[in-house]
DNA sequence: ACTTGACATCGTAGCAGTTCCTATGTAGTA
DNA sequence: TACTACATAGGAACTGCTACGATGTCAAGT
């Protein structure tokens, strides 16, 4: 359970947090999944390996890596949180059929940083983040007639 | 209590809806504000004009209303829903001192619309809808240190 | 105007996601 | 190895939202 990847170690570290088996696993899995996952299936999809695993703990280090800018916390038409290990401005693709969330391919930045830089000169506010997000079928529930939503895995 | 004006009224009449005081005061206030109220904010501020009003009721008027298309449910990163009147894509600000939601002054919505063919031109997405946030400080947040965040009204 | 059926409203109860509380455990330093 | 501050686990509490059933009301058709 102490043998984890150094990348995880790294990050955990420079972010002044303490390394402990949760910490690295929660945060091992953010960053190899594409699916944006959620505090509870970060759980679901941990438990088995780790047991003892408290859903408190999941939230808690979820909340501790997005203060330290390691992972951003995304908001969907739902009200569930959801946590993405890809901190570059992207857009993403929400689906309205079975729920997953998408990042968009293609190289979208340039456009992002240009729609920053007009909001940042129209407003006297101080911005943070950006997020965007475009709601639809994917080409799975596209096909079908777009059922209602069941859970989706990591 | 039964005089309202008609704009709401004609809204409500061509979505299908049965004109209500209820439904008509809850439209009239989205439809008046730029606040972006949640339910909880649209409930207290109609409760004390109509005294046996049920959140229960605003909550099934706002999803009537989001259905009909005549208001657009938006995702902040608080975990509530918020409603928006204005249908045509455009930009939210979002303070993460007070909490307000305010809409980004000036005409983005040729950069929105590029964005958007640009999205759909990458993925094989059937795209109905798109949301862009951006996270910061309002003017008054940003002059002082940026307090957490107390309650707004609409 | 009056009746009537379908739709709205209201209050309560229930649910799911998140946060709070606190005793116990463990990482990291000396 | 011993110590201390920070993490974890488990459960209880909180909050926003939804489901349910009884009552009330809009509006179409007499």
């Amino acid at each position: 359970m102490k043998r984890a990847a150094g990348a995880e170690h790294e990050i955990l570290r420079s972010a002044g947090l303490r390394v402990t088996p949760q910490r690295v696993a929660i945060l091992k899995l953010l960053r190899g999944t594409r699916a944006h996952p959620s505090p509870e299936m970060v759980y679901r999809e941990l438990k088995p390996a780790y047991p003892g695993l408290s859903l408190n703990t999941v939230y808690q280090t979820l909340h501790a890596l997005e203060k330290a800018g390691v992972l951003r916390r995304i908001s969907m038409e739902e009200n569930v949180y959801r946590f993405d290990a890809n901190v570059a401005p992207h857009v993403h693709l929400v689906c309205r059929g079975c729920g997953r969330v998408d990042d968009c391919n293609g190289d979208l930045e340039p456009l992002l940083e240009h729609l920053g830089r007009e909001v940042a000169a129209r407003c006297a506010w101080d911005i943070r983040a950006q997020d965007s997000c475009f709601y639809g079928y994917c080409p799975g529930c596209r096909s079908e007639g777009k059922p209602p939503k069941p859970r989706e895995e990591v």
